[in-house]
DNA sequence: TTTCACTATGCAAGCGCTTACATTCATCAA
DNA sequence: TTGATGAATGTAAGCGCTTGCATAGTGAAA
């Protein structure tokens, strides 16, 4: 015992009197281990509060019991409970979270993905598909286990847990179609390096163009904060043509939007629809409450967390490309035309 | 270069014609390797895309440079923020955040205390003084450095960065009061093992107190989620006496009355008065906007990561309890009388 | 009883890195 | 020239754990 007082295995094996190899193996495999033994090893490791030494263990392993995540920003609630359910799932198979964040940087997420790499990381999960040349390069070529979420990519060859965002934008879009809207707006993320924010655009287009007599007025690209989304929301509304239906990118920023229709003194959704998308516990909150698209973020957060434990532990037979679906809910900012 | 493809030092060592030690040093502490070397050194790093090994790393010097983060939820956006900043400070000065939940279970915490320091964390960020003797006792004994937040006990010896919850609760009771109301009710979250919220509620109950002829006609307790609290706050409301003002210890508490004042018929403020704590994005998205106590999230992380910082510096002199001011945020849900 | 098969446990060799100490070598003052 | 000095580098001893192999112990079959 000579680093202060910490335990070592060799401290709890004088105690009760075996080898470290046996503590060792009863903590890792208890069934290896006789029933008094493990008992007298149980009381041993008990009475010092032996906690196995991480570094020890990470180098005779070779593996460290540790997954990396790095999203966007955990300060909207955009990611929170997808990123609860990953953690809940990893830390039920005994898996530790490590998180970084990327602040939607491309840079800044290779910066985070090397950290967590270099912090032991045994495996990654990452989100979106569109990173540079680059960052996808370091991923093959040193083999690191990944899995992508939010979004769902029918090309590359990463695993991928999420859901079809351009039909998600398309289906949102034609359901405001159908309730007779024709001039419509978009207020959306900033797209590059963002290929979620981006599909959601195509997807919006896609069913605008379909419908022959309507038309997209205007879009407006900004950050995910409702300071942003206002100022584009009075943008597209200072135009001589205004739209009857704003559709946005995500629910902050339909929020944020709302928030400005308000102070535009625009009642929503008589004056002016809007449409959201994520359906985070904002959207249940306003008033009216948020029509908006439904993403499954705690069940992709878990079976992202179950794809990567099946990667690291080599299960055979992997599906790659889990696609979940989302749904439409209505609820009051869409009015019918 | 035993495992698949792995290189170690020793490689590294080889391809540059130098010890090993030359090349941990050129790592760790550039100035002690002559140019020369240290250019070689590099370039064979370089070629061979050598990443040191973290178990390796770890054992030797004792030391992870990682954190751990046990929060309750990352689920509501209570601690999303600050848990934010937090990670970002940690990130600027090379550190990687852990982060495990608790779920408000002292159980539940004890264990993920235990996994994330096998998991090798060097400090720890805990949420809230409260906590059972073994769990204290666990941390003293094995001397963890570990800092409370959202939290500021005047007692224990662990540094804390946080505010005085009592006082809070205090303040926006006596604000309420000021406004004219005289009978309240109170919806708070869980008290048992959760300081915060029981210290909110003293506060609220001191202040009352003071207030001769105010009353506490009901305190209901729940989780914190929009359904429980709406139930709490009809079962507050169904009562004979009603009260003309909620106090809630939470703004997810606060919008669950809020939704179930709407359901109910009720309008916020003219027929019932709410206010919230924490100050969460939800409160500036209700309508009305949500009165309530703005707690400094983000600073409250990034000064955490700090202090945490610091301690494992083993600098000296450091101030072991920073508490930070609240304010009370008046918007939309307190009505004068 | 002897032998075999099997289980429970111990022994000891690493895992990849850091670092105290030893060594070498150039420099410079005496 | 010589010894002292200090910088650059090498040597090798761990750090705490896992695990293949060896050994001891046990009961059943022969």
């Amino acid at each position: 015992m000579r680093d202060s007082n910490r335990p070592s295995l060799e401290d709890v094996a004088a105690l009760a009197g075996v080898s470290t190899a046996s503590i060792s193996r009863c903590i890792n495999s208890p069934h290896k281990v006789a029933g008094p033994t493990r008992q007298r090893i149980q009381n041993a490791i008990e009475t010092l509060g032996y906690v196995p030494h991480f570094g020890g263990r990470a180098l005779a392993r070779n593996r460290t019991n540790t997954i990396g995540a790095i999203i966007p920003t955990m300060d909207n609630a955009m990611f929170a409970s997808g990123l609860q359910a990953f953690q809940e799932t990893l830390s039920a198979a005994g898996v530790t979270l490590l998180v970084g964040s990327s602040n939607y940087d491309p840079d800044q997420e290779f910066k985070s993905i090397h950290s967590l790499l270099s912090q032991g990381a045994d495996g990654l999960l990452l989100i979106g598909a569109a990173r540079p040349e680059k960052t996808q390069a370091f991923l093959t070529q040193h083999a690191i286990p990944h899995v992508l979420a939010w979004c769902c990519p029918k090309t590359g060859q990463s695993p991928s847990v999420g859901f079809d965002n351009q039909k998600s934008g398309h289906d949102i879009t034609a359901h405001v179609l159908a309730h007779g809207h024709r001039k419509l707006a978009v207020i959306c993320g900033l797209r590059e390096g963002n290929d979620r924010a981006t599909a959601r655009v195509i997807g919006i287009k896609q069913a605008i163009a379909a419908q022959s007599d309507a038309q997209l007025l205007g879009l407006e690209e900004c950050k995910y904060s409702f300071e942003e989304a206002g100022a584009a929301f009075a943008q597209l509304l200072s135009s001589s043509e205004k739209p009857s239906a704003v559709i946005c990118g995500s629910d902050v920023l339909a929020v944020g939007a709302m928030l400005q229709a308000h102070k535009l003194g625009l009642r929503v959704p008589d004056d002016i629809s809007i449409t959201g998308f994520d359906d985070i516990s904002l959207a249940r909150v306003t008033t009216p409450s948020l029509t908006t698209v439904r993403v499954p973020q705690h069940s992709m957060g878990r079976k992202a967390a179950e794809v990567l434990l099946a990667l690291l532990n080599q299960e055979p037979g992997q599906i790659l490309r889990h696609e979940l679906v989302t749904s439409i809910i209505d609820r009051g900012t869409l009015a019918r035309i």
